[in-house]
DNA sequence: ACAAAAGTGTTTTTTGTACACCCATGA
DNA sequence: TCATGGGTGTACAAAAAACACTTTTGT
């Protein structure tokens, strides 16, 4: 749509000076947080119940309006911590939305961050029984344009997850190849083979053996390993992992 | 950085309220473009003299505050039509760039977009001596965070054309097979094996030979293709092209 | 002894890379 | 006739995919 001369008057914006001032238009911004975790059921976003009176019931992404002086990494980083008590946490911006009817209220364009956390590690703090965590594939019918967020999010996800080490995040510490193939399979939702998922990981050089053994499984239990991140860090070819 | 309770109720948002209400803290928000086009020489950047008095002088993207009623992506289709006058161009949102201090006038986030143009269809249109396509290697310093913006758009073309056919945007509806090299070469900053390349893109089934040569070329004339959209459309496997 | 998952190699197929000569046109 | 880029195929290397049996533990 291309808006006349007229219409761009009404809103109090001049033409080539395209810089804000008292009587322009502005529109409130928030952030929207898709905070993915796996256990060892499935790959699993955290849910917030709905306050608002239009979505009363529904279950909605973790978001708050940014502040004045915030950057917008910072918002998130705010969302995530007023929510799990963790900081520092794997955070990545991936799309801004602004269709000018999503909001009920009035004009709010959000911006999208996706998230991985490791389950058990924010288990602990989770007290709030307004927070849940969804089994990836039946979070049902979300607050505003929220699926469509979420979808976006997991698109990425799953993209980035092929080229970047970012899996990891999802992970404890420490951790056996089959938790490693099992996050793999559950975000992507393929089957892998198990002798070439291990050769090709193994091949990276980015896994350390940690000499440590899983114990008290009903079977013969995994070699331990853990993320070998320095050694990530200093390579220089950062893509293509898996 | 965590925002205190008090410096949260500051901006007048109610904690488990977030939902903008009359007294909340507002910003401008702006689309920025990053409009790619491909000459015989290289590929260029559509840039704009800052009418901003403290980057007078400078370079800066197209952009534009977006209205009230508009949604973000009609926002960055009106900015190119009104630059280039051609509507429907590929457009493409990459990210949102939202530090606190990014512009002097003061609160400004700005939705990043990019677009892949055909030179020779727009050149006409183009009698603003306002605008000039620059060559990518040579930008210089642009107003605000632009060189940062382009750097980011450029890096997502990159990717992205790598797996998708959105490079067909930058060509004229009839090519021949060196152009189409060309703009991978110049796109991606590497030069290609000839004989490779031709057997890649062929073996996708993706051109179609339109019978025809090149003419008034001072050597041997090249067929020419043109892209089967309609092929690539309606295919399963929409990555992976080069 | 059984159930459950760990660990391990080889072969085949597919994909990518390296590389050199003759051809058609305009000047 | 020369300069310029068009057009073509093969051999080798690397990566991905397919595939089955033995081992270790807890119950």
């Amino acid at each position: 749509m291309i808006l006349s001369e007229e219409k761009l008057k009404q809103t109090g914006k001049k033409e080539h000076s395209p810089y804000p001032e008292k009587d322009d238009f502005f529109t409130a911004v928030s952030v929207d947080c898709v905070i993915f975790g796996l256990d060892q059921e499935s790959l699993k976003v955290l849910l917030i119940k709905s306050d608002y009176p239009l979505y009363e019931g529904r279950w909605s992404l973790l978001g708050d309006l940014i502040s004045p002086d915030e950057d917008l990494d910072q918002a998130a980083d705010r969302v995530l911590f007023e929510r799990t008590g963790l900081q520092n946490l794997f955070l990545q911006q991936v799309h801004c939305f602004g269709k000018a009817d999503r909001h009920p209220s009035g004009r709010v364009i959000s911006i999208a961050y996706y998230s991985l956390v490791n389950i058990e590690q924010i288990e602990l703090l989770k007290r709030d029984h307004e927070l849940h965590w969804h089994n990836i594939n039946s979070v049902g019918e979300l607050a505003f344009d929220h699926n469509k967020i979420l979808n976006t999010c997991l698109t990425h996800l799953q993209q980035q997850i092929k080229t970047e080490t970012i899996g990891f995040n999802l992970l404890p510490e420490k951790f056996s190849l089959r938790a490693l193939q099992f996050l793999y399979e559950s975000v992507l939702m393929v089957e892998l083979d198990r002798r070439n998922f291990r050769k090709k990981v193994l091949s990276t050089g980015l896994l350390i053996d940690l000499k440590e053994m899983e114990a008290n499984v009903r079977h013969r239990p995994a070699k331990l390993f853990k993320f070998n991140r320095q050694k990530y860090e200093s390579s220089e070819i950062k893509n293509n992992f898996i």
